[in-house]
DNA sequence: CGTGTGATTGACGCCTGTCAACGTCTGTGG
DNA sequence: CCACAGACGTTGACAGGCGTCAATCACACG
Protein backbone atom coordinates (compact mmCIF):
# COMPACT_ATOMS: atom_id res chain seq x y z
CA UNK A 1 0.00 0.00 0.00
CA UNK A 2 1.42 3.70 -1.39
CA UNK A 3 0.42 7.11 0.02
CA UNK A 4 -3.20 7.03 -0.66
CA UNK A 5 -4.59 8.84 -3.71
CA UNK A 6 -7.72 11.20 -3.65
CA UNK A 7 -9.75 10.56 -6.63
CA UNK A 8 -10.51 14.48 -6.09
CA UNK A 9 -7.08 14.85 -6.19
CA UNK A 10 -5.96 12.37 -8.71
CA UNK A 11 -4.49 14.01 -11.83
CA UNK A 12 -5.60 11.11 -14.18
CA UNK A 13 -9.28 11.03 -12.83
CA UNK A 14 -9.97 13.52 -15.53
CA UNK A 15 -9.16 10.51 -18.23
CA UNK A 16 -11.03 8.26 -16.57
CA UNK A 17 -14.72 6.87 -15.36
CA UNK A 18 -14.14 8.30 -12.12
CA UNK A 19 -15.21 11.63 -13.60
CA UNK A 20 -18.57 11.50 -13.71
CA UNK A 21 -18.71 10.85 -10.32
CA UNK A 22 -19.35 13.39 -7.67
CA UNK A 23 -17.35 15.05 -5.54
CA UNK A 24 -19.21 13.36 -2.23
CA UNK A 25 -19.10 10.47 -4.64
CA UNK A 26 -15.29 9.90 -5.14
CA UNK A 27 -14.64 11.24 -1.32
CA UNK A 28 -16.48 8.00 -0.58
CA UNK A 29 -15.06 5.97 -3.09
CA UNK A 30 -11.46 6.88 -1.20
CA UNK A 31 -12.67 5.10 1.84
CA UNK A 32 -12.98 1.62 -0.12
CA UNK A 33 -9.97 1.76 -2.58
CA UNK A 34 -6.55 0.74 -2.07
CA UNK A 35 -3.70 1.73 -4.02
CA UNK A 36 -0.78 0.02 -4.43
CA UNK A 37 2.50 0.01 -6.43
CA UNK A 38 3.13 -2.70 -8.91
CA UNK A 39 6.58 -3.77 -10.23
CA UNK A 40 7.33 -4.55 -13.60
CA UNK A 41 6.84 -8.22 -14.17
CA UNK A 42 4.38 -7.93 -11.16
CA UNK A 43 0.89 -9.96 -12.11
CA UNK A 44 -2.07 -8.43 -11.19
CA UNK A 45 -4.65 -11.10 -11.98
CA UNK A 46 -4.71 -14.49 -13.76
CA UNK A 47 -6.60 -15.69 -16.40
CA UNK A 48 -9.56 -17.85 -15.00
CA UNK A 49 -9.36 -15.80 -11.56
CA UNK A 50 -12.51 -14.85 -10.27
CA UNK A 51 -11.74 -10.85 -9.66
CA UNK A 52 -13.09 -8.79 -6.64
CA UNK A 53 -12.97 -5.92 -8.19
CA UNK A 54 -11.70 -3.60 -10.96
CA UNK A 55 -8.59 -1.44 -10.89
CA UNK A 56 -8.12 2.07 -12.18
CA UNK A 57 -4.30 2.36 -13.73
CA UNK A 58 -2.94 5.43 -12.13
CA UNK A 59 0.38 5.39 -13.68
CA UNK A 60 2.70 3.00 -15.73
CA UNK A 61 1.38 0.27 -18.28
CA UNK A 62 0.02 -3.06 -18.25
CA UNK A 63 -0.41 -5.75 -20.77
CA UNK A 64 -3.78 -7.85 -20.61
CA UNK A 65 -2.57 -11.31 -22.57
CA UNK A 66 -4.36 -14.30 -23.22
CA UNK A 67 -2.55 -17.89 -22.77
CA UNK A 68 -2.95 -20.35 -25.75
CA UNK A 69 -1.62 -23.74 -26.43
CA UNK A 70 1.87 -24.69 -25.65
CA UNK A 71 1.50 -21.21 -23.14
CA UNK A 72 2.22 -18.59 -26.26
CA UNK A 73 0.93 -15.59 -25.15
CA UNK A 74 -1.56 -13.66 -26.87
CA UNK A 75 -1.49 -9.51 -25.84
CA UNK A 76 -5.09 -8.11 -26.24
CA UNK A 77 -4.12 -4.95 -25.26
CA UNK A 78 -2.04 -2.67 -23.07
CA UNK A 79 -3.54 -0.72 -20.14
CA UNK A 80 -2.29 2.81 -19.53
CA UNK A 81 -2.95 5.74 -16.85
CA UNK A 82 -6.65 6.76 -16.88
CA UNK A 83 -7.73 2.99 -18.63
CA UNK A 84 -9.34 0.75 -16.08
CA UNK A 85 -8.70 -3.27 -16.19
CA UNK A 86 -10.67 -6.08 -15.07
CA UNK A 87 -14.23 -4.65 -15.61
CA UNK A 88 -14.99 -7.01 -18.22
CA UNK A 89 -14.88 -9.59 -15.76
CA UNK A 90 -16.39 -8.14 -13.05
CA UNK A 91 -19.55 -6.94 -15.38
CA UNK A 92 -20.11 -10.09 -17.28
CA UNK A 93 -19.74 -12.16 -14.09
CA UNK A 94 -17.20 -14.39 -15.89
CA UNK A 95 -13.86 -15.14 -14.45
CA UNK A 96 -11.08 -13.32 -16.07
CA UNK A 97 -10.69 -13.78 -19.88
CA UNK A 98 -7.12 -12.26 -19.20
CA UNK A 99 -4.08 -12.27 -17.28
CA UNK A 100 -2.72 -9.06 -16.13
CA UNK A 101 1.23 -8.35 -15.85
CA UNK A 102 2.80 -5.13 -15.36
CA UNK A 103 4.84 -4.05 -18.48
CA UNK A 104 5.92 -0.56 -16.63
CA UNK A 105 5.69 0.19 -12.82
CA UNK A 106 2.37 0.49 -12.17
CA UNK A 107 0.04 2.50 -9.47
CA UNK A 108 -3.10 0.71 -9.46
CA UNK A 109 -6.13 1.64 -7.70
CA UNK A 110 -8.53 -1.22 -6.80
CA UNK A 111 -12.54 -0.75 -6.44
CA UNK A 112 -13.83 -3.55 -4.65
CA UNK A 113 -16.95 -4.65 -7.07
CA UNK A 114 -19.80 -4.34 -4.48
CA UNK A 115 -19.02 -0.41 -4.67
CA UNK A 116 -18.71 -0.30 -7.90
CA UNK A 117 -22.55 -1.94 -8.18
CA UNK A 118 -23.45 0.64 -6.28
CA UNK A 119 -22.08 3.18 -8.02
CA UNK A 120 -23.90 1.74 -11.70
CA UNK A 121 -27.48 1.99 -9.54
CA UNK A 122 -27.45 5.06 -8.42
CA UNK A 123 -25.24 6.82 -10.78
CA UNK A 124 -26.73 6.40 -14.70
CA UNK A 125 -24.07 8.91 -16.26
CA UNK A 126 -21.50 7.03 -14.58
CA UNK A 127 -22.95 3.39 -16.45
CA UNK A 128 -23.25 5.44 -19.30
CA UNK A 129 -20.02 6.08 -19.37
CA UNK A 130 -18.62 2.55 -18.42
CA UNK A 131 -21.02 1.36 -21.24
CA UNK A 132 -19.46 4.21 -23.33
CA UNK A 133 -15.71 2.52 -22.58
CA UNK A 134 -17.21 -1.21 -23.04
CA UNK A 135 -18.37 -0.63 -26.72
CA UNK A 136 -15.29 0.90 -27.64
CA UNK A 137 -13.39 -1.50 -26.72
CA UNK A 138 -15.45 -3.84 -28.55
CA UNK A 139 -14.91 -2.05 -31.41
CA UNK A 140 -11.60 -1.69 -31.24
CA UNK A 141 -11.42 -5.60 -30.41
CA UNK A 142 -12.72 -6.15 -33.76
CA UNK A 143 -10.83 -3.99 -35.63
CA UNK A 144 -8.00 -5.70 -34.26
CA UNK A 145 -9.55 -9.19 -35.14
CA UNK A 146 -10.01 -8.24 -38.73
CA UNK A 147 -6.05 -7.04 -38.90
CA UNK A 148 -4.84 -10.35 -37.51
CA UNK A 149 -7.25 -12.63 -39.60
CA UNK A 150 -6.46 -10.48 -42.78
CA UNK A 151 -3.12 -8.83 -42.93
CA UNK A 152 0.61 -9.99 -43.50
CA UNK A 153 2.78 -10.43 -40.55
CA UNK A 154 4.55 -7.43 -41.97
CA UNK A 155 1.87 -5.36 -42.54
CA UNK A 156 0.96 -5.77 -38.59
CA UNK A 157 3.92 -5.25 -37.34
CA UNK A 158 3.71 -1.63 -39.51
CA UNK A 159 0.58 -0.75 -37.87
CA UNK A 160 1.36 -2.29 -34.55
CA UNK A 161 4.49 0.57 -34.34
CA UNK A 162 1.92 2.83 -35.37
CA UNK A 163 -0.48 2.27 -32.89
CA UNK A 164 2.05 2.04 -30.01
CA UNK A 165 3.44 5.66 -31.16
CA UNK A 166 -0.30 6.90 -30.72
CA UNK A 167 -1.01 5.59 -27.47
CA UNK A 168 2.03 5.46 -25.47
CA UNK A 169 3.63 8.85 -27.57
CA UNK A 170 7.50 9.31 -28.22
CA UNK A 171 9.99 10.77 -25.70
CA UNK A 172 12.32 13.70 -26.38
CA UNK A 173 14.18 12.06 -28.68
CA UNK A 174 11.53 10.69 -31.16
CA UNK A 175 11.70 6.89 -29.76
CA UNK A 176 8.53 5.30 -28.47
CA UNK A 177 7.83 5.67 -24.92
CA UNK A 178 6.97 2.11 -24.63
CA UNK A 179 9.29 -0.23 -24.19
CA UNK A 180 9.01 -3.89 -25.20
CA UNK A 181 10.64 -7.32 -25.82
CA UNK A 182 10.52 -8.52 -29.59
CA UNK A 183 8.68 -11.27 -27.89
CA UNK A 184 6.27 -9.28 -26.43
CA UNK A 185 5.75 -7.42 -30.33
CA UNK A 186 5.59 -10.69 -31.71
CA UNK A 187 2.59 -12.10 -29.09
CA UNK A 188 0.63 -8.43 -29.85
CA UNK A 189 0.70 -9.07 -33.64
CA UNK A 190 0.50 -12.93 -33.50
CA UNK A 191 3.82 -14.37 -34.93
CA UNK A 192 7.17 -15.14 -34.11
CA UNK A 193 9.93 -13.63 -32.30
CA UNK A 194 12.33 -14.49 -34.91
CA UNK A 195 9.91 -12.72 -37.38
CA UNK A 196 9.77 -9.39 -36.26
CA UNK A 197 13.32 -9.56 -35.46
CA UNK A 198 13.87 -10.03 -39.03
CA UNK A 199 11.27 -7.36 -40.24
CA UNK A 200 12.40 -4.86 -37.99
CA UNK A 201 15.67 -5.41 -39.47
CA UNK A 202 14.05 -4.56 -42.50
CA UNK A 203 12.29 -1.87 -41.38
CA UNK A 204 15.61 -0.18 -40.04
CA UNK A 205 17.03 -1.14 -43.99
CA UNK A 206 13.94 0.45 -45.94
CA UNK A 207 14.76 3.16 -43.21
CA UNK A 208 11.32 3.39 -41.33
CA UNK A 209 12.63 3.11 -38.10
CA UNK A 210 15.85 3.11 -36.07
CA UNK A 211 16.56 1.03 -33.25
CA UNK A 212 18.65 1.51 -30.40
CA UNK A 213 18.49 -2.01 -28.35
CA UNK A 214 14.94 -2.28 -27.34
CA UNK A 215 13.86 1.35 -28.48
CA UNK A 216 12.65 2.37 -31.83
CA UNK A 217 11.92 5.61 -33.20
CA UNK A 218 9.97 5.49 -35.97
CA UNK A 219 11.08 7.80 -39.00
CA UNK A 220 8.96 7.67 -41.92
CA UNK A 221 5.32 7.44 -40.86
CA UNK A 222 4.15 7.38 -44.17
CA UNK A 223 6.37 4.48 -45.19
CA UNK A 224 4.90 2.07 -42.43
CA UNK A 225 1.51 3.78 -42.94
CA UNK A 226 1.96 2.43 -46.43
CA UNK A 227 3.81 -0.76 -45.52
CA UNK A 228 0.73 -1.01 -43.28
CA UNK A 229 -1.80 -0.20 -46.27
CA UNK A 230 -3.42 1.98 -43.91
CA UNK A 231 -5.11 5.39 -45.53
CA UNK B 1 -43.66 -2.50 -41.77
CA UNK B 2 -44.71 -6.44 -40.71
CA UNK B 3 -47.68 -6.97 -38.14
CA UNK B 4 -45.96 -4.99 -35.11
CA UNK B 5 -44.60 -7.18 -32.11
CA UNK B 6 -45.41 -6.61 -28.66
CA UNK B 7 -42.78 -6.65 -26.19
CA UNK B 8 -44.70 -7.79 -23.68
CA UNK B 9 -46.01 -10.79 -25.78
CA UNK B 10 -42.75 -11.95 -27.74
CA UNK B 11 -41.48 -15.27 -27.53
CA UNK B 12 -38.04 -14.12 -27.39
CA UNK B 13 -37.65 -11.28 -25.20
CA UNK B 14 -37.05 -13.76 -22.36
CA UNK B 15 -33.70 -14.15 -23.66
CA UNK B 16 -32.71 -9.96 -24.75
CA UNK B 17 -32.04 -7.32 -22.92
CA UNK B 18 -35.76 -6.29 -23.12
CA UNK B 19 -37.06 -8.79 -20.63
CA UNK B 20 -35.56 -6.61 -17.21
CA UNK B 21 -38.20 -4.10 -18.60
CA UNK B 22 -41.31 -2.77 -16.73
CA UNK B 23 -44.41 -3.82 -18.68
CA UNK B 24 -45.01 -0.37 -18.72
CA UNK B 25 -41.87 0.92 -19.94
CA UNK B 26 -42.44 -2.18 -22.60
CA UNK B 27 -45.91 -1.04 -24.02
CA UNK B 28 -44.01 2.18 -24.12
CA UNK B 29 -40.83 1.12 -26.38
CA UNK B 30 -43.86 -0.67 -28.38
CA UNK B 31 -45.22 2.59 -29.65
CA UNK B 32 -41.95 3.59 -30.93
CA UNK B 33 -40.35 0.45 -32.23
CA UNK B 34 -40.46 -0.35 -35.49
CA UNK B 35 -40.64 -4.17 -36.63
CA UNK B 36 -39.45 -5.17 -40.38
CA UNK B 37 -38.73 -8.31 -42.04
CA UNK B 38 -35.46 -8.42 -44.18
CA UNK B 39 -34.90 -10.67 -46.76
CA UNK B 40 -31.80 -12.85 -47.07
CA UNK B 41 -29.13 -10.61 -48.78
CA UNK B 42 -30.44 -7.87 -47.39
CA UNK B 43 -28.11 -5.33 -45.87
CA UNK B 44 -29.12 -3.62 -42.67
CA UNK B 45 -26.78 -1.00 -42.12
CA UNK B 46 -23.47 -0.56 -43.68
CA UNK B 47 -19.92 0.06 -42.20
CA UNK B 48 -19.31 3.98 -41.30
CA UNK B 49 -22.88 4.50 -40.88
CA UNK B 50 -23.80 6.40 -37.84
CA UNK B 51 -26.76 4.54 -37.02
CA UNK B 52 -30.02 6.18 -35.61
CA UNK B 53 -31.34 3.25 -33.14
CA UNK B 54 -30.14 -0.54 -32.55
CA UNK B 55 -31.87 -3.53 -33.83
CA UNK B 56 -33.53 -6.54 -31.63
CA UNK B 57 -33.50 -9.74 -33.54
CA UNK B 58 -36.58 -11.34 -33.36
CA UNK B 59 -36.17 -14.38 -35.68
CA UNK B 60 -33.38 -14.86 -38.29
CA UNK B 61 -29.60 -14.86 -39.08
CA UNK B 62 -27.70 -11.52 -39.31
CA UNK B 63 -24.06 -11.55 -40.17
CA UNK B 64 -21.57 -8.75 -38.82
CA UNK B 65 -18.29 -8.67 -40.90
CA UNK B 66 -16.21 -5.47 -41.51
CA UNK B 67 -14.60 -5.06 -44.74
CA UNK B 68 -11.03 -4.88 -45.34
CA UNK B 69 -8.41 -4.25 -47.97
CA UNK B 70 -9.46 -5.63 -51.20
CA UNK B 71 -12.91 -6.13 -50.26
CA UNK B 72 -12.49 -9.06 -48.26
CA UNK B 73 -15.18 -9.56 -45.71
CA UNK B 74 -14.20 -10.28 -41.62
CA UNK B 75 -17.29 -12.20 -40.23
CA UNK B 76 -17.28 -10.55 -36.71
CA UNK B 77 -20.13 -12.45 -35.62
CA UNK B 78 -23.62 -13.89 -35.68
CA UNK B 79 -26.90 -12.67 -34.36
CA UNK B 80 -29.72 -14.46 -33.74
CA UNK B 81 -33.35 -14.49 -31.86
CA UNK B 82 -32.53 -12.51 -28.86
CA UNK B 83 -29.49 -11.05 -29.51
CA UNK B 84 -29.26 -6.87 -30.57
CA UNK B 85 -27.08 -5.40 -33.05
CA UNK B 86 -26.09 -2.09 -33.51
CA UNK B 87 -25.16 -1.09 -29.88
CA UNK B 88 -21.88 -0.79 -29.88
CA UNK B 89 -22.08 1.99 -32.49
CA UNK B 90 -25.02 4.30 -30.60
CA UNK B 91 -23.37 3.73 -26.98
CA UNK B 92 -19.26 4.33 -27.90
CA UNK B 93 -20.74 7.27 -30.20
CA UNK B 94 -18.96 5.93 -32.99
CA UNK B 95 -19.66 5.31 -36.35
CA UNK B 96 -20.84 1.12 -37.15
CA UNK B 97 -17.40 -0.88 -36.99
CA UNK B 98 -19.25 -3.40 -39.01
CA UNK B 99 -21.30 -4.11 -41.73
CA UNK B 100 -25.13 -6.21 -40.98
CA UNK B 101 -26.20 -8.11 -43.49
CA UNK B 102 -29.06 -11.00 -43.56
CA UNK B 103 -28.01 -14.63 -43.79
CA UNK B 104 -31.62 -16.08 -43.00
CA UNK B 105 -34.66 -14.28 -43.74
CA UNK B 106 -34.81 -11.89 -40.52
CA UNK B 107 -37.36 -9.70 -38.55
CA UNK B 108 -36.02 -7.05 -36.64
CA UNK B 109 -37.51 -4.29 -34.28
CA UNK B 110 -35.64 -1.34 -34.17
CA UNK B 111 -35.42 0.93 -31.28
CA UNK B 112 -34.44 4.78 -31.83
CA UNK B 113 -31.11 5.82 -29.62
CA UNK B 114 -33.08 8.69 -27.99
CA UNK B 115 -35.86 5.95 -26.57
CA UNK B 116 -32.94 3.48 -25.49
CA UNK B 117 -30.87 6.26 -23.72
CA UNK B 118 -34.33 7.18 -21.81
CA UNK B 119 -34.43 3.48 -20.78
CA UNK B 120 -30.77 3.55 -19.83
CA UNK B 121 -30.99 6.79 -17.37
CA UNK B 122 -34.39 5.65 -15.74
CA UNK B 123 -33.60 1.65 -15.34
CA UNK B 124 -30.57 1.12 -13.76
CA UNK B 125 -31.43 -2.84 -14.08
CA UNK B 126 -31.27 -2.55 -18.09
CA UNK B 127 -27.93 -0.55 -18.04
CA UNK B 128 -26.42 -3.11 -15.78
CA UNK B 129 -28.08 -5.87 -18.12
CA UNK B 130 -26.59 -3.68 -21.32
CA UNK B 131 -23.39 -4.02 -19.78
CA UNK B 132 -23.64 -7.48 -19.07
CA UNK B 133 -24.05 -8.07 -22.20
CA UNK B 134 -21.81 -5.86 -23.62
CA UNK B 135 -18.53 -6.98 -21.66
CA UNK B 136 -19.61 -10.73 -22.49
CA UNK B 137 -19.61 -10.38 -26.00
CA UNK B 138 -16.29 -8.32 -25.56
CA UNK B 139 -14.78 -11.68 -23.89
CA UNK B 140 -15.82 -13.55 -26.93
CA UNK B 141 -14.01 -11.28 -29.21
CA UNK B 142 -11.15 -11.09 -27.16
CA UNK B 143 -10.95 -15.16 -27.30
CA UNK B 144 -11.79 -15.16 -30.99
CA UNK B 145 -8.77 -12.98 -31.34
CA UNK B 146 -6.23 -15.41 -29.73
CA UNK B 147 -8.15 -18.03 -31.56
CA UNK B 148 -7.16 -16.40 -34.91
CA UNK B 149 -3.73 -15.25 -34.15
CA UNK B 150 -2.58 -18.33 -32.66
CA UNK B 151 -4.15 -21.21 -34.24
CA UNK B 152 -3.80 -23.02 -37.63
CA UNK B 153 -6.33 -22.69 -40.23
CA UNK B 154 -7.24 -26.45 -39.88
CA UNK B 155 -7.60 -26.12 -35.85
CA UNK B 156 -10.00 -22.81 -36.70
CA UNK B 157 -12.10 -24.67 -38.69
CA UNK B 158 -12.63 -27.71 -36.66
CA UNK B 159 -13.78 -25.05 -33.63
CA UNK B 160 -15.58 -23.19 -36.06
CA UNK B 161 -18.10 -25.76 -37.12
CA UNK B 162 -18.22 -27.13 -33.02
CA UNK B 163 -19.35 -23.17 -32.39
CA UNK B 164 -21.58 -23.09 -35.59
CA UNK B 165 -23.75 -26.40 -33.80
CA UNK B 166 -23.06 -25.14 -30.09
CA UNK B 167 -24.73 -21.65 -31.27
CA UNK B 168 -27.00 -22.38 -34.12
CA UNK B 169 -28.35 -26.33 -33.07
CA UNK B 170 -28.61 -28.92 -35.95
CA UNK B 171 -32.07 -29.96 -37.35
CA UNK B 172 -33.65 -33.46 -36.66
CA UNK B 173 -30.66 -35.33 -38.57
CA UNK B 174 -28.04 -33.66 -37.34
CA UNK B 175 -26.72 -31.06 -39.79
CA UNK B 176 -25.72 -27.76 -38.43
CA UNK B 177 -29.05 -25.48 -39.20
CA UNK B 178 -26.98 -22.20 -40.30
CA UNK B 179 -26.62 -22.50 -43.85
CA UNK B 180 -23.14 -21.10 -45.33
CA UNK B 181 -21.51 -20.53 -48.22
CA UNK B 182 -17.83 -21.66 -48.58
CA UNK B 183 -17.27 -18.26 -48.94
CA UNK B 184 -18.79 -17.20 -45.77
CA UNK B 185 -17.36 -20.05 -44.02
CA UNK B 186 -13.59 -18.46 -44.89
CA UNK B 187 -14.46 -15.20 -44.02
CA UNK B 188 -15.29 -16.23 -40.38
CA UNK B 189 -11.89 -17.69 -39.79
CA UNK B 190 -10.31 -15.57 -42.00
CA UNK B 191 -8.73 -17.97 -44.05
CA UNK B 192 -9.13 -18.29 -48.38
CA UNK B 193 -12.67 -20.19 -49.81
CA UNK B 194 -10.21 -23.10 -51.56
CA UNK B 195 -8.78 -23.61 -48.18
CA UNK B 196 -11.88 -24.50 -46.51
CA UNK B 197 -13.17 -26.59 -49.34
CA UNK B 198 -9.46 -28.63 -48.97
CA UNK B 199 -10.01 -28.83 -45.07
CA UNK B 200 -13.96 -29.49 -45.00
CA UNK B 201 -12.67 -32.40 -47.60
CA UNK B 202 -10.59 -34.02 -45.32
CA UNK B 203 -12.50 -34.20 -42.29
CA UNK B 204 -15.07 -35.97 -44.64
CA UNK B 205 -11.94 -38.05 -45.42
CA UNK B 206 -11.60 -38.38 -41.44
CA UNK B 207 -15.17 -38.71 -40.78
CA UNK B 208 -15.24 -36.01 -38.64
CA UNK B 209 -17.97 -34.66 -40.74
CA UNK B 210 -20.86 -35.63 -43.21
CA UNK B 211 -21.13 -33.05 -46.40
CA UNK B 212 -25.01 -32.61 -48.41
CA UNK B 213 -24.41 -29.62 -50.45
CA UNK B 214 -24.36 -26.64 -47.95
CA UNK B 215 -25.07 -28.76 -45.08
CA UNK B 216 -22.98 -30.01 -42.66
CA UNK B 217 -23.32 -32.88 -39.89
CA UNK B 218 -20.53 -33.23 -37.17
CA UNK B 219 -20.10 -36.92 -36.69
CA UNK B 220 -17.23 -36.95 -34.39
CA UNK B 221 -17.47 -34.40 -31.80
CA UNK B 222 -14.41 -35.47 -30.18
CA UNK B 223 -12.78 -35.65 -33.45
CA UNK B 224 -13.19 -31.85 -33.83
CA UNK B 225 -12.37 -31.40 -30.26
CA UNK B 226 -8.89 -32.69 -30.69
CA UNK B 227 -8.04 -31.02 -34.17
CA UNK B 228 -9.16 -27.80 -32.86
CA UNK B 229 -6.91 -28.40 -29.49
CA UNK B 230 -9.71 -27.71 -27.60
CA UNK B 231 -10.29 -29.45 -24.47
C1' DC C 1 32.97 -15.35 -13.92
C1' DG C 2 29.10 -18.30 -14.58
C1' DT C 3 24.19 -18.01 -15.49
C1' DG C 4 20.12 -16.55 -17.61
C1' DT C 5 17.41 -13.72 -20.51
C1' DG C 6 16.87 -11.59 -24.69
C1' DA C 7 18.45 -10.63 -29.60
C1' DT C 8 20.14 -12.26 -33.91
C1' DT C 9 21.03 -15.07 -37.90
C1' DG C 10 20.75 -19.06 -40.96
C1' DA C 11 18.69 -23.28 -42.76
C1' DC C 12 14.72 -25.69 -43.87
C1' DG C 13 10.23 -26.92 -45.12
C1' DC C 14 5.32 -26.87 -44.61
C1' DC C 15 1.12 -24.47 -44.50
C1' DT C 16 -1.66 -21.76 -46.95
C1' DG C 17 -2.79 -18.09 -50.32
C1' DT C 18 -3.20 -17.27 -55.25
C1' DC C 19 -4.25 -18.28 -59.92
C1' DA C 20 -6.51 -20.82 -63.29
C1' DA C 21 -9.60 -24.07 -65.16
C1' DC C 22 -13.61 -26.59 -64.84
C1' DG C 23 -17.91 -28.62 -62.92
C1' DT C 24 -22.57 -27.86 -60.78
C1' DC C 25 -26.73 -25.73 -59.86
C1' DT C 26 -30.35 -22.25 -60.02
C1' DG C 27 -33.01 -18.75 -61.81
C1' DT C 28 -34.18 -15.90 -65.81
C1' DG C 29 -35.51 -14.60 -70.19
C1' DG C 30 -36.36 -15.57 -74.91
C1' DC D 1 -38.53 -25.75 -72.88
C1' DC D 2 -33.96 -24.59 -73.71
C1' DA D 3 -29.99 -21.60 -73.52
C1' DC D 4 -27.40 -18.72 -70.92
C1' DA D 5 -25.52 -16.12 -67.20
C1' DG D 6 -23.93 -15.93 -62.79
C1' DA D 7 -22.99 -17.66 -58.29
C1' DC D 8 -20.95 -21.25 -55.93
C1' DG D 9 -18.04 -25.41 -55.38
C1' DT D 10 -13.97 -28.20 -56.56
C1' DT D 11 -9.39 -29.47 -57.93
C1' DG D 12 -4.56 -28.93 -59.27
C1' DA D 13 -0.24 -26.44 -59.64
C1' DC D 14 2.84 -23.44 -57.62
C1' DA D 15 5.36 -20.26 -54.87
C1' DG D 16 6.43 -17.74 -51.00
C1' DG D 17 5.50 -16.22 -46.32
C1' DC D 18 6.41 -17.49 -42.03
C1' DG D 19 7.04 -20.86 -38.23
C1' DT D 20 10.41 -23.97 -36.17
C1' DC D 21 14.85 -25.51 -34.78
C1' DA D 22 19.47 -24.67 -33.67
C1' DA D 23 23.56 -22.11 -32.90
C1' DT D 24 25.67 -17.94 -31.53
C1' DC D 25 26.04 -13.37 -29.61
C1' DA D 26 25.11 -9.51 -26.27
C1' DC D 27 24.30 -7.99 -21.91
C1' DA D 28 23.00 -7.75 -17.06
C1' DC D 29 23.24 -9.56 -12.58
C1' DG D 30 24.45 -12.15 -8.44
Amino acid sequence: MIRPIKCRDCDVVSKTIIKNLSDEEKDKLDLDKACNLYKRGAIVYHEGNRLSGIFCVNSGIVKLFKTGVEGREQIIRFAKEGDVIGYRSILSEEVACTSAKVVEDAILCFIPSDKLFNLLKKNSDFSLELLHMACKELGESNSFLAEIAQKSVRERLAEALLLLKTNFGADENGYLKINLTREELANLIGTATESVIRLLSEFKDDNFIEIQGRKIKLIDLAGLKRTANLF
